[in-house]
RNA sequence: GCCGCCUUAGCUCAGUUGGUUAGAGCGCUGGAUUGUGGAUUCAGAGGUCCCCCGUUCAAGCCGGGGAGGCGGUACCA
């Protein structure tokens, strides 16, 4: 006898960095991406939707010298070899429809979008290779009112997601400044390696908070080498140059004036330095007419955001509060949304600049910060109420009460499975049932049916533990009459409710 | 990409100096319980010891290579 070769089985598992989702979590996140999408829509923007992949070229990441698109897209090829790509935001998206429809668009060509985008990168804790965005853009809207309706509008989204005032915060900058500041400190746009230098420059600047001060300043100067040996080249600037940097991030105060005053003079005479100073001064004005304060909107110069992409303000929200994670350590979520002006992006497609700006909330990284952090109300999935099948031949009669139930608004199923009675109880529970319904030889007999407060008896064996009687009275169960069904199960309903809400 | 650590049951992990049949807890399935989930108790199922090559009479354990995971760092539209 030789050994049954064993057909091939696929191993069972979603890929690295994808995620299944079910149920109460689901729903969720689905609630939060609803109440970002309520007051982007009562701002007034249209919802649009644009297709999962894009041409390559559209959106933009092409490896330099190469006919093929860059790393951390996810790519693959039409049959007529075009090269098409998952796209990775819906800000390039978005250029390409307005591209494609200017002339017939309303100008300025305001639209939310949510949707999933996807990243070939290392996944993390929190961060997925496929996860949710949430957009609104207004393209054509050259003025600071658009800016700072973005900055006012995520803060709104934080209030209407609960998040309590001083739990969170929009940091605002303006890239305009940071070019002032740079030319304030000795490096002029002309020079050949400026556009390497700035880079370094604003990758310094953006890792203030987890490098500190001197960390930051090895970056602007020789370089860094960190723990692991791992070596980081610098930019290079000289003493008085870094000083001039890091004074300028030393400029954010608690207040957007006073902020405003430092940076004015850490930009001295730059025309485009003062022009990005100007630009904030105008956005705490708006702001103030929004009733977005300082306790909701703050300026800090250390906030960079996309290196060759934003032109003018740019803003990220941030969580501030400090929870404990599982591991009993105390955590806290940065940045979860972001946003800023950019006015170059259209014209790849037009060849002319159309301003524009916008705002992202990541809700799969906002949602699993919240959950980390032990702030979603993820309402302990209520699942149907199941119509226990205890006399096979009798499913019409099931069916029958289980239509009355959902007739009835209710959520309700027969139980579809081929168990027993205990199978069927260990499926409600685990179903999240709030209740079974029983109806047998003895209630039949009656003209009765059993309802079974599962939550309740749960409630009630905690109590009873040691004791074996716990099985012998039925716990938590009533018995109605069979007519009665509908009331008796919303009754029963409401009690369980009202439990809940005590809790 | 670079550095470090890790990979044994569905999950969390034990596993002696290399030595017969690889274990535990939790979970799962079933019984104790004419018709009752969550307590208790008994039983059962479940393994390519990540993969390949090598050393050896003998490898979960030793050596080499690879893959995957975790942490840091870099990049991040």
């Amino acid at each position: 006898m030789s050994k049954a070769k064993k057909s091939f089985r696929p191993k069972a598992r979603a890929p690295r960095g994808l995620r299944d989702q079910r149920g109460g979590q689901l729903q969720a996140e689905r609630r939060m991406l609803d109440a970002i999408a309520g007051v982007y829509a009562r701002y007034g923007f249209e919802l649009l939707d644009t297709p999962a992949f894009e041409y390559a070229d559209a959106l933009g990441k092409f490896l330099p010298d190469q006919d093929r698109p860059n790393e951390g897209v996810f790519s693959f090829q039409d049959d007529d070899e075009q090269w098409l790509s998952m796209r990775y935001d819906l800000t390039a998206p978005l250029a390409r429809f307005v591209a494609e429809n200017y002339d017939s668009l309303p100008k300025p060509f305001r639209r939310y979008q949510w949707g999933p985008v996807w990243r070939n990168e290392k996944p993390g804790p929190g961060r997925f290779r496929q996860f949710i965005q949430i957009d609104a853009d207004s393209v054509g809207a050259p003025t600071m009112a658009a800016d700072a309706e973005m900055i006012a509008m995520m803060a709104d989204c934080m209030d209407a997601l609960g998040i309590a005032r001083g739990d969170y915060v929009v940091r605002v900058n303006n890239r305009k400044i940071l070019d002032g500041v740079l030319e304030c400190a000795g490096l002029l746009p002309e020079a050949s390696n400026y556009e390497t230098q700035k880079l370094i420059v604003l990758r310094a600047i953006d890792k203030l908070d987890r490098l500190g001060a001197d960390g930051v300043m090895l970056l602007l100067g020789e370089g860094r080498k960190d723990e692991s040996g791992d070596y980081t080249k610098g930019a290079g600037l000289s003493p008085e140059q870094i000083e001039k940097v890091m004074a300028f991030t030393r400029a954010g105060a608690a207040d957007r004036r006073e902020t405003c005053a430092n940076l004015r003079s850490a930009v001295g005479t730059s025309a485009i330095g003062l022009e990005g100073v100007e630009e904030l001064q105008e956005i705490d004005r708006l702001l103030d007419a929004l009733a977005c304060g300082s306790d909701r909107a703050v300026f800090d110069p250390s906030v960079v955001r996309g290196l060759g992409y934003y032109t003018g303000p740019v803003f990220e929200v941030e969580l501030v509060f400090e929870a404990e994670n599982e591991k009993g350590e105390m955590t806290r979520f940065g940045s979860v949304g972001s946003g800023g002006r950019y006015d170059g992006l259209v014209k790849m497609f037009k060849g002319v600049e159309v301003p524009a700006t916008g705002c992202s909330f990541g809700v799969s990284r906002l949602f699993a910060a919240l959950e980390a952090l032990g702030k979603t109300q993820t309402d302990a999935a209520t699942g149907p109420v199941v119509v226990l099948v205890m006399d096979k031949d009798r499913a019409a009669d099931y069916q029958v009460m289980t239509k009355e139930l959902r007739d009835a608004g209710i959520c309700a199923e027969m139980y579809m499975g081929g168990g027993g009675m205990r199978a069927q109880m260990k499926y409600a529970d685990k179903r999240g049932a709030p209740l079974v319904v029983i109806e047998g030889e003895d209630e039949r007999a009656k003209a009765e049916v059993t309802l079974k407060d599962l939550v309740l008896g749960e409630r009630l064996s905690a109590d009873i533990s040691d004791n074996e009687e716990w099985r012998s009275g039925a716990q938590a169960q009533v018995s109605i009459s069979r007519t009665g069904l509908v009331e008796g199960v919303q009754k029963m309903l409401m009690a369980s409710d009202a439990f809940k809400g005590e809790g």
